[in-house]
DNA sequence: AGTATCATGTAAGAGGTTACATGATTTT
DNA sequence: AAAATCATGTAACCTCTTACATGATACT
Protein backbone atom coordinates (compact mmCIF):
# COMPACT_ATOMS: atom_id res chain seq x y z
CA UNK A 1 0.00 0.00 0.00
CA UNK A 2 2.20 2.53 -1.15
CA UNK A 3 1.39 6.10 -0.38
CA UNK A 4 -0.45 7.65 -2.73
CA UNK A 5 1.54 9.81 -5.49
CA UNK A 6 0.85 13.31 -6.56
CA UNK A 7 -2.19 13.64 -9.19
CA UNK A 8 -2.28 15.40 -12.82
CA UNK A 9 -3.97 18.00 -11.03
CA UNK A 10 -0.97 18.47 -8.57
CA UNK A 11 1.71 18.14 -11.50
CA UNK A 12 -0.55 21.01 -12.92
CA UNK A 13 -0.35 23.13 -9.86
CA UNK A 14 3.21 22.51 -9.67
CA UNK A 15 3.83 23.08 -12.89
CA UNK A 16 1.94 26.43 -12.92
CA UNK A 17 3.79 27.65 -9.56
CA UNK A 18 7.29 26.86 -10.83
CA UNK A 19 6.51 29.38 -13.78
CA UNK A 20 5.23 31.71 -11.27
CA UNK A 21 4.12 31.81 -7.59
CA UNK A 22 0.90 32.19 -7.06
CA UNK A 23 -2.30 31.89 -4.72
CA UNK A 24 -5.04 29.36 -5.29
CA UNK A 25 -7.44 32.47 -6.64
CA UNK A 26 -4.85 33.11 -9.16
CA UNK A 27 -4.34 29.24 -10.26
CA UNK A 28 -8.40 29.28 -10.98
CA UNK A 29 -8.80 32.23 -13.01
CA UNK A 30 -5.66 29.95 -15.01
CA UNK A 31 -7.79 27.54 -15.56
CA UNK A 32 -10.87 29.09 -16.16
CA UNK A 33 -9.50 32.48 -18.48
CA UNK A 34 -7.16 30.10 -20.41
CA UNK A 35 -7.41 27.46 -23.10
CA UNK A 36 -4.80 25.62 -21.46
CA UNK A 37 -5.51 22.14 -19.61
CA UNK A 38 -8.73 20.84 -18.74
CA UNK A 39 -8.96 20.63 -15.01
CA UNK A 40 -12.09 22.26 -13.29
CA UNK A 41 -11.67 26.06 -11.74
CA UNK A 42 -13.67 25.20 -8.23
CA UNK A 43 -12.14 25.72 -4.78
CA UNK A 44 -13.43 22.23 -3.92
CA UNK A 45 -10.85 20.50 -6.26
CA UNK A 46 -8.08 23.36 -6.24
CA UNK A 47 -8.18 23.92 -2.33
CA UNK A 48 -7.87 20.88 -1.57
CA UNK A 49 -5.32 19.97 -4.15
CA UNK A 50 -2.84 22.77 -2.52
CA UNK A 51 -3.40 21.69 1.14
CA UNK A 52 -2.46 18.07 0.10
CA UNK A 53 0.78 19.50 -1.96
CA UNK A 54 1.67 21.59 0.99
CA UNK A 55 1.29 18.45 3.35
CA UNK A 56 3.52 16.84 1.69
CA UNK A 57 5.98 19.56 1.81
CA UNK A 58 6.04 20.07 -2.61
CA UNK A 59 5.14 23.69 -1.68
CA UNK A 60 5.39 26.31 0.80
CA UNK A 61 2.76 28.95 1.80
CA UNK A 62 3.82 32.44 2.54
CA UNK A 63 1.03 35.18 3.58
CA UNK A 64 0.92 37.99 0.74
CA UNK A 65 -0.94 41.21 1.63
CA UNK A 66 -0.62 43.51 -1.09
CA UNK A 67 -1.78 46.97 -1.09
CA UNK A 68 -5.87 47.45 0.02
CA UNK A 69 -6.58 43.84 -0.56
CA UNK A 70 -7.78 40.73 1.43
CA UNK A 71 -4.34 38.98 2.37
CA UNK A 72 -4.26 35.37 0.21
CA UNK A 73 -1.30 32.83 0.41
CA UNK A 74 1.61 32.69 -1.74
CA UNK A 75 2.58 29.04 -3.07
CA UNK A 76 6.29 28.45 -3.89
CA UNK A 77 7.47 25.15 -5.27
CA UNK A 78 10.09 23.55 -2.23
CA UNK A 79 13.07 22.12 -3.34
CA UNK A 80 11.20 18.48 -3.02
CA UNK A 81 8.22 19.67 -4.83
CA UNK A 82 10.96 20.82 -7.76
CA UNK A 83 12.26 17.17 -8.17
CA UNK A 84 9.07 15.45 -8.09
CA UNK A 85 7.57 17.82 -11.26
CA UNK A 86 10.99 16.71 -12.77
CA UNK A 87 10.39 12.98 -11.65
CA UNK A 88 6.80 13.33 -13.66
CA UNK A 89 7.80 15.43 -16.24
CA UNK A 90 10.95 12.88 -16.98
CA UNK A 91 9.51 9.79 -16.97
CA UNK A 92 9.66 7.35 -19.41
CA UNK A 93 6.95 7.40 -22.21
CA UNK A 94 4.45 4.40 -22.26
CA UNK A 95 2.01 2.50 -25.16
CA UNK A 96 -0.76 3.67 -22.59
CA UNK A 97 0.47 7.29 -22.21
CA UNK A 98 -0.59 7.73 -25.46
CA UNK A 99 -3.64 5.62 -26.13
CA UNK A 100 -5.60 7.27 -23.07
CA UNK A 101 -3.26 9.99 -21.32
CA UNK A 102 -2.45 12.23 -24.46
CA UNK A 103 -3.76 15.47 -22.59
CA UNK A 104 -1.47 14.29 -19.30
CA UNK A 105 1.29 13.89 -21.78
CA UNK A 106 0.80 17.37 -23.81
CA UNK A 107 0.66 19.12 -20.27
CA UNK A 108 3.91 17.89 -19.48
CA UNK A 109 5.17 18.73 -22.43
CA UNK A 110 3.90 22.64 -21.86
CA UNK A 111 5.86 22.71 -18.85
CA UNK A 112 9.07 20.63 -19.73
CA UNK A 113 11.00 23.81 -20.37
CA UNK A 114 11.03 25.12 -16.95
CA UNK A 115 11.07 22.13 -15.46
CA UNK A 116 13.62 20.03 -16.98
CA UNK A 117 15.45 21.99 -19.53
CA UNK A 118 15.62 21.51 -22.93
CA UNK A 119 17.75 18.36 -23.31
CA UNK A 120 14.80 16.72 -21.59
CA UNK A 121 12.80 18.13 -23.87
CA UNK A 122 14.04 16.98 -26.93
CA UNK A 123 14.23 13.37 -25.67
CA UNK A 124 10.80 13.90 -24.85
CA UNK A 125 9.69 15.17 -28.39
CA UNK A 126 11.67 11.48 -29.84
CA UNK A 127 9.99 8.71 -27.39
CA UNK A 128 6.96 10.57 -28.09
CA UNK A 129 7.49 10.22 -32.00
CA UNK A 130 8.47 6.72 -31.71
CA UNK A 131 5.97 5.79 -29.26
CA UNK A 132 3.39 7.30 -31.79
CA UNK A 133 5.06 5.38 -34.55
CA UNK A 134 4.92 2.16 -32.63
CA UNK A 135 0.97 2.64 -32.02
CA UNK A 136 -0.31 3.84 -35.23
CA UNK A 137 0.11 0.45 -37.37
CA UNK A 138 -2.57 -1.36 -34.81
CA UNK A 139 -5.04 1.34 -35.34
CA UNK A 140 -4.91 1.38 -38.63
CA UNK A 141 -5.21 -2.19 -38.33
CA UNK A 142 -8.12 -2.73 -36.15
CA UNK A 143 -9.63 0.41 -38.74
CA UNK A 144 -9.13 -1.60 -41.34
CA UNK A 145 -10.53 -4.90 -40.00
CA UNK A 146 -13.70 -3.89 -38.31
CA UNK A 147 -14.34 -0.54 -40.40
CA UNK A 148 -16.76 -1.72 -42.30
CA UNK A 149 -18.88 -3.84 -39.53
CA UNK A 150 -19.37 -0.48 -38.19
CA UNK A 151 -22.29 2.42 -38.39
CA UNK A 152 -21.33 4.96 -40.33
CA UNK A 153 -20.91 7.40 -37.04
CA UNK A 154 -18.64 5.19 -35.23
CA UNK A 155 -16.37 4.67 -38.27
CA UNK A 156 -16.00 8.25 -38.63
CA UNK A 157 -14.84 8.65 -34.90
CA UNK A 158 -12.50 6.19 -35.63
CA UNK A 159 -11.07 7.62 -38.36
CA UNK A 160 -10.69 10.82 -36.25
CA UNK A 161 -9.02 9.21 -33.93
CA UNK A 162 -6.32 7.74 -36.28
CA UNK A 163 -6.15 11.33 -38.07
CA UNK A 164 -5.69 12.78 -34.65
CA UNK A 165 -2.73 10.63 -33.88
CA UNK A 166 -1.51 11.55 -37.65
CA UNK A 167 -1.85 14.82 -36.84
CA UNK A 168 0.25 14.40 -33.79
CA UNK A 169 2.89 13.05 -35.55
CA UNK A 170 3.25 15.33 -37.60
CA UNK A 171 3.29 17.86 -34.69
CA UNK A 172 6.11 16.10 -32.89
CA UNK A 173 8.36 16.40 -35.91
CA UNK A 174 7.68 19.97 -36.47
CA UNK A 175 8.39 20.62 -32.49
CA UNK A 176 11.66 18.41 -32.88
CA UNK A 177 12.90 20.75 -35.64
CA UNK A 178 12.14 24.08 -33.92
CA UNK A 179 13.78 23.12 -31.39
CA UNK A 180 16.60 21.77 -32.87
CA UNK A 181 16.43 25.39 -34.32
CA UNK A 182 16.92 26.63 -30.74
CA UNK B 1 -29.61 17.88 -4.09
CA UNK B 2 -30.95 16.21 -7.15
CA UNK B 3 -30.04 12.38 -7.74
CA UNK B 4 -27.35 11.64 -9.54
CA UNK B 5 -27.29 11.03 -13.28
CA UNK B 6 -25.76 8.98 -15.39
CA UNK B 7 -21.39 9.08 -16.05
CA UNK B 8 -20.03 9.44 -19.07
CA UNK B 9 -18.91 5.39 -18.70
CA UNK B 10 -22.70 4.75 -17.92
CA UNK B 11 -23.25 6.49 -21.15
CA UNK B 12 -20.58 4.57 -22.93
CA UNK B 13 -21.97 1.22 -21.46
CA UNK B 14 -25.37 1.82 -22.69
CA UNK B 15 -24.04 2.93 -26.27
CA UNK B 16 -22.09 -0.72 -26.44
CA UNK B 17 -24.88 -2.34 -24.89
CA UNK B 18 -27.42 -0.83 -27.33
CA UNK B 19 -25.61 -2.38 -30.22
CA UNK B 20 -24.90 -5.48 -28.72
CA UNK B 21 -25.91 -7.04 -25.52
CA UNK B 22 -23.40 -8.41 -23.55
CA UNK B 23 -21.84 -9.75 -20.49
CA UNK B 24 -19.76 -7.37 -18.14
CA UNK B 25 -16.43 -9.02 -19.37
CA UNK B 26 -17.12 -8.68 -23.05
CA UNK B 27 -17.34 -5.12 -22.51
CA UNK B 28 -14.41 -5.07 -20.24
CA UNK B 29 -12.58 -6.63 -23.23
CA UNK B 30 -13.89 -3.92 -25.19
CA UNK B 31 -12.37 -1.54 -23.17
CA UNK B 32 -8.65 -3.43 -22.80
CA UNK B 33 -8.79 -4.48 -26.46
CA UNK B 34 -9.96 -1.94 -29.44
CA UNK B 35 -8.57 1.51 -29.73
CA UNK B 36 -12.04 3.21 -28.85
CA UNK B 37 -12.61 5.02 -25.39
CA UNK B 38 -10.41 5.50 -22.90
CA UNK B 39 -12.39 3.96 -20.39
CA UNK B 40 -10.66 1.92 -17.84
CA UNK B 41 -11.42 -1.78 -18.39
CA UNK B 42 -11.01 -2.32 -14.14
CA UNK B 43 -13.95 -4.45 -12.48
CA UNK B 44 -13.82 -2.22 -10.09
CA UNK B 45 -15.35 0.32 -12.24
CA UNK B 46 -17.30 -1.68 -14.32
CA UNK B 47 -19.29 -3.74 -12.63
CA UNK B 48 -20.45 -1.41 -9.97
CA UNK B 49 -21.58 0.75 -13.19
CA UNK B 50 -23.32 -1.70 -14.43
CA UNK B 51 -24.84 -2.56 -11.26
CA UNK B 52 -26.46 1.60 -10.61
CA UNK B 53 -27.58 0.86 -13.88
CA UNK B 54 -29.73 -1.98 -13.53
CA UNK B 55 -30.64 -0.36 -10.49
CA UNK B 56 -31.90 2.54 -12.14
CA UNK B 57 -33.67 0.17 -14.52
CA UNK B 58 -31.83 1.28 -17.97
CA UNK B 59 -30.66 -2.01 -18.04
CA UNK B 60 -31.89 -5.57 -17.38
CA UNK B 61 -29.95 -8.55 -17.10
CA UNK B 62 -30.33 -12.16 -17.92
CA UNK B 63 -28.37 -15.29 -17.01
CA UNK B 64 -26.94 -17.17 -19.95
CA UNK B 65 -25.17 -20.56 -19.70
CA UNK B 66 -23.82 -20.81 -23.08
CA UNK B 67 -22.46 -24.63 -23.65
CA UNK B 68 -19.58 -25.45 -21.87
CA UNK B 69 -18.75 -22.12 -20.52
CA UNK B 70 -18.98 -20.43 -16.64
CA UNK B 71 -22.54 -18.85 -16.30
CA UNK B 72 -22.30 -14.97 -17.39
CA UNK B 73 -25.04 -12.33 -17.14
CA UNK B 74 -25.92 -10.40 -20.32
CA UNK B 75 -27.61 -7.02 -20.03
CA UNK B 76 -29.31 -4.72 -22.57
CA UNK B 77 -31.47 -1.85 -22.50
CA UNK B 78 -34.59 -1.38 -21.48
CA UNK B 79 -37.30 1.32 -22.81
CA UNK B 80 -35.84 3.88 -20.06
CA UNK B 81 -32.29 2.74 -20.99
CA UNK B 82 -32.71 3.84 -24.72
CA UNK B 83 -34.04 7.11 -23.85
CA UNK B 84 -31.88 8.20 -21.53
CA UNK B 85 -29.05 7.57 -23.75
CA UNK B 86 -31.10 9.10 -26.67
CA UNK B 87 -31.59 12.39 -24.51
CA UNK B 88 -27.39 12.52 -23.83
CA UNK B 89 -26.64 11.64 -27.30
CA UNK B 90 -28.99 14.74 -28.70
CA UNK B 91 -28.22 17.56 -26.20
CA UNK B 92 -27.37 20.29 -27.12
CA UNK B 93 -23.37 21.39 -27.71
CA UNK B 94 -22.36 24.01 -25.65
CA UNK B 95 -18.84 26.24 -25.56
CA UNK B 96 -17.59 24.02 -22.38
CA UNK B 97 -18.18 20.43 -24.43
CA UNK B 98 -15.39 21.71 -27.08
CA UNK B 99 -13.06 23.49 -24.55
CA UNK B 100 -12.94 20.29 -22.33
CA UNK B 101 -14.89 17.11 -23.27
CA UNK B 102 -14.42 17.00 -26.83
CA UNK B 103 -13.59 13.09 -25.83
CA UNK B 104 -17.17 13.27 -24.83
CA UNK B 105 -18.34 14.37 -27.46
CA UNK B 106 -16.44 12.03 -30.14
CA UNK B 107 -18.51 9.23 -27.75
CA UNK B 108 -21.75 10.34 -28.11
CA UNK B 109 -21.27 10.89 -32.19
CA UNK B 110 -19.75 7.18 -32.42
CA UNK B 111 -23.05 6.35 -31.01
CA UNK B 112 -25.74 8.93 -32.61
CA UNK B 113 -26.31 6.57 -35.97
CA UNK B 114 -27.69 3.92 -33.32
CA UNK B 115 -28.80 5.62 -30.77
CA UNK B 116 -30.68 8.51 -32.42
CA UNK B 117 -30.87 8.05 -36.32
CA UNK B 118 -29.06 10.10 -39.08
CA UNK B 119 -30.63 13.36 -39.27
CA UNK B 120 -29.98 13.72 -35.54
CA UNK B 121 -26.51 12.70 -36.08
CA UNK B 122 -26.16 15.46 -38.87
CA UNK B 123 -27.45 17.87 -36.83
CA UNK B 124 -24.87 16.94 -34.27
CA UNK B 125 -22.07 17.49 -36.94
CA UNK B 126 -23.68 20.79 -37.89
CA UNK B 127 -23.79 22.03 -34.20
CA UNK B 128 -20.45 21.22 -33.35
CA UNK B 129 -19.11 22.69 -36.49
CA UNK B 130 -20.71 26.20 -35.37
CA UNK B 131 -19.40 26.00 -31.85
CA UNK B 132 -15.61 24.95 -33.06
CA UNK B 133 -16.34 28.07 -35.37
CA UNK B 134 -17.05 30.23 -32.79
CA UNK B 135 -14.29 28.76 -30.23
CA UNK B 136 -11.43 28.89 -32.76
CA UNK B 137 -11.06 32.98 -32.66
CA UNK B 138 -10.40 32.94 -29.52
CA UNK B 139 -8.23 30.24 -28.86
CA UNK B 140 -6.05 32.28 -31.75
CA UNK B 141 -6.30 35.27 -29.95
CA UNK B 142 -5.28 33.93 -26.85
CA UNK B 143 -2.32 32.32 -28.93
CA UNK B 144 -1.35 35.53 -30.57
CA UNK B 145 -1.45 37.65 -27.31
CA UNK B 146 0.50 35.20 -24.68
CA UNK B 147 2.89 33.19 -27.14
CA UNK B 148 5.61 35.27 -27.17
CA UNK B 149 5.91 35.34 -23.16
CA UNK B 150 6.14 31.66 -22.66
CA UNK B 151 8.73 29.07 -22.54
CA UNK B 152 8.95 27.64 -26.12
CA UNK B 153 7.63 23.62 -25.07
CA UNK B 154 4.43 25.64 -23.60
CA UNK B 155 4.35 28.34 -26.62
CA UNK B 156 4.23 24.70 -28.97
CA UNK B 157 1.94 22.71 -26.85
CA UNK B 158 -0.39 25.49 -26.70
CA UNK B 159 0.46 25.23 -31.02
CA UNK B 160 -0.65 21.97 -31.15
CA UNK B 161 -4.05 22.69 -29.81
CA UNK B 162 -5.14 24.85 -31.84
CA UNK B 163 -4.06 22.81 -34.43
CA UNK B 164 -6.14 19.85 -32.93
CA UNK B 165 -9.26 22.52 -33.04
CA UNK B 166 -8.36 23.26 -36.79
CA UNK B 167 -8.04 19.32 -37.85
CA UNK B 168 -11.63 18.37 -35.77
CA UNK B 169 -13.21 21.51 -37.62
CA UNK B 170 -12.20 20.04 -40.98
CA UNK B 171 -12.34 16.64 -39.74
CA UNK B 172 -16.66 17.40 -38.97
CA UNK B 173 -17.15 18.90 -42.02
CA UNK B 174 -15.21 16.03 -43.93
CA UNK B 175 -18.41 14.23 -42.06
CA UNK B 176 -20.81 16.25 -43.03
CA UNK B 177 -20.32 15.19 -46.82
CA UNK B 178 -19.95 12.06 -45.92
CA UNK B 179 -23.57 11.45 -44.26
CA UNK B 180 -24.94 13.80 -46.86
CA UNK B 181 -23.93 11.26 -49.45
CA UNK B 182 -25.57 8.58 -47.43
C1' DA C 1 -1.26 -31.29 -12.59
C1' DG C 2 -0.57 -26.54 -13.46
C1' DT C 3 -1.40 -22.33 -15.92
C1' DA C 4 -4.32 -19.37 -18.68
C1' DT C 5 -8.67 -17.63 -19.60
C1' DC C 6 -13.60 -16.95 -18.53
C1' DA C 7 -16.45 -14.55 -15.30
C1' DT C 8 -18.22 -11.67 -11.42
C1' DG C 9 -17.75 -9.36 -7.77
C1' DT C 10 -16.25 -6.51 -2.98
C1' DA C 11 -13.47 -3.29 0.23
C1' DA C 12 -10.65 0.58 1.42
C1' DG C 13 -9.02 4.77 0.27
C1' DA C 14 -8.41 8.87 -2.51
C1' DG C 15 -9.98 12.58 -5.11
C1' DG C 16 -13.45 15.30 -7.71
C1' DT C 17 -18.25 17.72 -8.02
C1' DT C 18 -21.69 20.52 -6.31
C1' DA C 19 -23.26 23.42 -3.08
C1' DC C 20 -22.69 26.10 0.85
C1' DA C 21 -20.31 29.52 3.95
C1' DT C 22 -17.77 33.58 5.02
C1' DG C 23 -15.75 37.89 4.82
C1' DA C 24 -12.90 41.90 2.68
C1' DT C 25 -12.52 45.26 -0.85
C1' DT C 26 -13.83 47.72 -5.15
C1' DT C 27 -16.97 49.49 -8.36
C1' DT C 28 -21.38 51.49 -9.65
C1' DA D 1 -26.23 51.08 -0.51
C1' DA D 2 -25.89 47.32 -3.54
C1' DA D 3 -23.47 44.42 -6.53
C1' DA D 4 -19.33 42.55 -8.26
C1' DT D 5 -14.97 40.76 -7.44
C1' DC D 6 -11.21 39.12 -4.47
C1' DA D 7 -10.09 35.25 -1.59
C1' DT D 8 -10.25 30.90 1.05
C1' DG D 9 -12.25 27.30 2.56
C1' DT D 10 -15.66 23.00 4.17
C1' DA D 11 -19.24 19.08 3.81
C1' DA D 12 -21.81 15.49 1.60
C1' DC D 13 -21.94 12.60 -1.96
C1' DC D 14 -20.30 9.89 -5.72
C1' DT D 15 -17.15 7.51 -8.54
C1' DC D 16 -12.77 5.57 -9.68
C1' DT D 17 -8.35 3.03 -8.54
C1' DT D 18 -6.01 -0.64 -6.58
C1' DA D 19 -6.03 -4.78 -4.63
C1' DC D 20 -8.16 -8.81 -3.14
C1' DA D 21 -11.38 -12.87 -3.49
C1' DT D 22 -13.57 -16.68 -5.67
C1' DG D 23 -14.59 -20.26 -8.67
C1' DA D 24 -15.40 -22.63 -13.38
C1' DT D 25 -13.56 -24.22 -17.63
C1' DA D 26 -9.84 -24.86 -21.27
C1' DC D 27 -5.36 -25.76 -22.74
C1' DT D 28 -0.74 -27.99 -22.51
Amino acid sequence: MRRSATTSLGYALLGILLHKPSSGYEVRKIFSETPMGSFSDSPGAIYPALARLEERKLVRGSVDRGPGLRERKILRLTAAGRRDLRGWLTAPIERADVVSRMGELMLRFSFLDEGAGPAATLQFLQSLAAELQAYLPSVRAYFKNHAHEMPMSARLALASGVMGYEARLRWVKHAVSEYRKA
